[in-house]
RNA sequence: GGAGAGAUGGCCGAGUCGGCUGAAGGCGCUCGCCUGCUAAGCGAGUGUAUGUCGAAAGAUGUACCGAGGGUUCGAAUCCCUCUCUCUCCGCCA
């Protein structure tokens, strides 16, 4: 959420800002209520302080054992007016909100101007883009003649868009999860967190899921809870409403959960494997920091992601998002992409960003120094580090042997028993 | 799911029959004094949000005692609804 203050005195910035995304929003009559509010805010609070006096003069009063009524009639009037007014103003408030809810955040100065995703300008390139003697084949191929996935039994136990992980497929998944769980917390002073999959409408509401993209999210019918779409949500919840103490910031989380999207809208795209699931597995990088770091934060959160693609020798690019392609809740976003040589193509692995103090003031999350006074809101930032099941993906197209098996990447040995190929896993085949 | 108890400031803990209670008292913390050092002692201060005045220091208004609503001139105190915590029973990993 923008502050109010911001927009006010900002207003032409904001105009472009959301007319280059498109987005309706009515600012004119945000800068209407605004004055409304101000003004029956004034009103209220003049009356409310004459009724405050009033009543304190007539509790002296009947304490003398002197007549009041006069004051008591008057003071009957006041309320009235002030119950008006109060409710007045509460409908301005909640209009006002609304409007501010639903107000992407202002893109960094850094951030490139642009349209979509091929304005992303291409910040840094690691890896060899490897050579294969023979057609490299796609995961969901791979997979499938290795028995590691299965799309059809998924489909079958719940429908499209999930998978069943079978055996060294199975294993390779939870080995990724500690190896990069271990990376962070032992490597990069991470904190584990272990946190609910479902949250409640304020938490989705702080991290800005809520109210804009509820179409998004798996909501439990007969409550007021979403399954998480990422650990974001839970873990930046942590510290909802609360004033944290300067020395304790920075604070780094780093948190394994599945995450539930519905992807409405996203018919006919990357339908075949496990590109895009109604469920995933990803462990997520979460910091608190003070707004002068935030942007070295930024970076370095950048650094701990990639790290994992390093460790496990898979090429990647990383890109920048431009204003078009930058999310709601966003000021400054890297993606880092994946090689695929399977589809031939740079696929989105992990996403860093600055949300600046845009989750903090929907959440109410400050901090204050010690001795001073003034609370400020922290800069929250998160990251993937990794997005798990396309690490596999991405580990079944890139060590890819000619003969159908794949070879382990080095880093990830310890995790799964020192072995260093995978083949075949046994399979039950039904007769039909 | 059933029965009961509770929710007050950083923490503990008072708040009588509704009225100088933003909230006693204690602890903690900050500053100052005192003191060979430490401890103890003494004094002052110590919430959040938002508005107004002010260059600033600060002064001042309003709101906030789990959340929302109601009664009243006036509510932490009375009434209603909800949420959460705890105890007992049932069920369950």
């Amino acid at each position: 959420m923008l502050d109010l203050k911001f927009v006010r005195e900002n207003i032409k910035k904001v105009k472009e800002q959301t007319e280059q995304r498109e987005l309706d929003l009515d600012l004119d009559e945000f800068i209407r209520l605004d004055i409304e509010r101000r003004d029956l805010l004034q009103e209220a609070e003049s009356l409310k302080f004459q009724r405050n006096t009033v009543s304190e003069k007539i509790a002296m009063l009947k304490k003398e054992k002197k007549d009041a009524f006069s004051e008591i009639t008057a003071m009957q009037e006041v309320s009235q007016r002030i119950k008006e007014l109060d409710r007045k103003l509460s409908e301005k408030e909640y209009l006002l909100n609304q409007i501010l809810l639903n107000m992407p955040n202002m893109p960094h100065s850094s951030v490139a101007v642009g349209y979509s995703e091929k304005d992303n300008p291409e910040i840094k390139k690691w890896g060899e883009i490897p050579e294969f003697a023979f057609k490299p084949k796609p995961h969901w191929d791979i997979g499938e003649e290795l028995n590691i996935l299965d799309f059809e039994r998924a489909s079958k136990i719940t429908g499209a868009r999930f998978v069943l992980y079978m055996g060294w497929g199975a294993r390779l998944e939870r080995a990724l999860i500690n190896f990069m769980l271990d990376l962070h917390t032992n490597e990069h002073n991470y904190v584990e967190v272990l946190p609910p999959f479902i949250v409640n409408r304020q938490s989705m509401t702080g991290t800005g899921q809520l109210p804009k993209f509820e179409s998004d999210l798996f909501r439990l019918e007969g409550y007021d809870y979403y399954l998480i779409p990422t650990a974001e949500v839970p873990v930046t919840n942590i510290h909802q409403n609360e004033i944290l103490k300067e020395s304790d910031l920075p604070l780094y989380y780093t948190a394994y959960t599945p995450c539930f999207r519905s992807e409405a809208g996203s018919y006919g795209k990357d339908t075949r494997g496990l590109i895009r699931q109604h469920q995933f597995n990803k462990v997520e990088l979460v910091k608190f920091v003070t707004p002068e770091s935030s942007y070295n934060e930024l970076e370095n959160l950048l650094l701990d992601a990639e790290e994992v693609l390093q460790r496990l020798g898979l090429p990647y690019r990383v890109v920048s998002l431009c204003t078009g392609d930058l999310g709601f809740s966003a000021a400054k976003t890297y993606d880092i992409e994946v090689w695929l040589p399977g589809q031939e193509r740079f696929v989105e692995i992990s996403s860093c960003s600055n949300f600046e103090d845009f989750q903090a003031r929907r959440a109410n999350i400050r901090y204050k120094s010690e001795g001073k006074s003034k609370t400020r809101f922290v800069h929250t930032l998160n990251g993937s580090g990794l997005a798990v099941g396309r690490t596999l993906v991405a580990i079944l197209e890139n060590y890819q042997q000619e003969d159908g098996s794949i070879t382990t990447p080095e880093g990830l040995r310890p995790y799964i028993g020192g072995v260093d190929k995978i083949e075949k896993t046994r399979n039950v085949k039904s007769e039909k």
